[in-house]
DNA sequence: TGGGCGCAAACGTGATCACATATCAGCGCG
DNA sequence: CGCGCTGATATGTGATCACGTTTGCGCCCA
């Protein structure tokens, strides 16, 4: 989910199993796992590797993202107090350290924890488990992304979340939400 | 999916096996995977059940259809020919004899076999696997549902759909979907 | 008769193994 | 020099097993 591991990497069970000092069995489960949320791709062997995401496909991914997480934003919002607004504030501070740092999976990281921290007050567990399974096939392509932008500009639209989330004005944290989600997109097309 | 196994039955992996003439291994995959798409409970002892949804869980999982279910059919829309409406009538009319056996996981297999018929068009595998994902969620408690209520009406909204396909009218064809989508759960509330 | 209590059966977990298959390096041929 | 082949290595799959834990049934006592 925070691109730690490049796009395209293969690996294997028993490797995996050394790697954390148990057995195929445990690595097995756990990949087979992944693969079901689609963070994994397995080939027709049955080797598994981080997918390589076609460009059709992110733009598919970023679709459900803008359809869930301004439904998400907005049944957090009755429930957002005044502590959950500084928290966010505060994360988006730490966003703007990490960015000047140039650290692609920290950003990645930071700016999930953003919308994970208001999505969770929305009460709808379902709904977050959906939105994080997207991240978590998004992780590693917009991570490498990020990586290769280098980009050194603060995410404004989480301003505009905060904002719209003081005023408690839905219709425009929705939209805030929205271009922030889509915001990721556009970087692609580029 | 079809709900051929009612809300709360609990499965041993050692059952599985034998049923399946496996051993534990196969059908603790399956079941992990089944579990990580959220189609089956894993009690904290590692038991495994098929879940019985809250009604709040029920509702939120039908505020993720109305979101991705209206979008999937709006973007098969352009797509959709004269075949794909045939076919999609034909399934109309084995929904309207099933519904006449009381056939309730007959019911719900037609029913999704209309709306995976109509997604498929949209070409968009990671949405069309979310919606599958969420059905799969609700598939035993709907089942048990609509074999509580025994309803004799048809569909209608199916037949909204179809003209709105035929009409290429794409904000009244999203109208229709989420209706139809939104039929299932304002049901549980009587 | 109802409610704890204990024990045996059953369960999940993780490890290991045998086997079929895929992968890749090296080599020989064109 | 490039291409295809071949064999050794490595991989996934499914089965089986030992172990610690949970479960559920029967029994005993109040």
């Amino acid at each position: 989910m925070h691109g730690e591991v490049k796009p395209g990497l293969a690996m294997t069970l028993r490797g995996i199993g050394k790697e954390f000092g148990v057995s195929m069995t445990p690595a097995r489960e756990a990949v087979r796992r992944l693969v079901a949320e689609g963070a994994l791709s397995l080939s027709s062997s049955g080797r598994v590797s981080t997918p390589e995401l076609s460009n059709d496909r992110i733009e598919e991914l970023a679709a459900i993202r803008a359809l869930l997480e301004p439904e998400l934003a907005a049944r957090a919002l009755p429930r957002a107090h005044l502590a959950l607004i500084d928290r966010l504030q505060s994360i988006n501070a730490t966003i703007g350290q990490v960015i000047e740092r140039h650290d692609a999976p920290g950003y990645i990281r930071a700016n999930l924890e953003f919308h994970r921290t208001l999505y969770l007050r929305a009460q709808a567990p379902a709904m977050l488990a959906m939105a994080e399974t997207v991240w978590l096939q998004l992780g590693p392509t917009m991570c490498d992304l990020y990586g290769r932008l280098n980009r050194t500009t603060p995410p404004q639209h989480h301003r505009l979340i905060v904002a719209a989330l003081k005023a408690g004005d839905e219709p425009g944290l929705r939209v805030a939400v929205r271009a922030d989600v889509t915001q990721g997109l556009r970087m692609l097309a580029t």
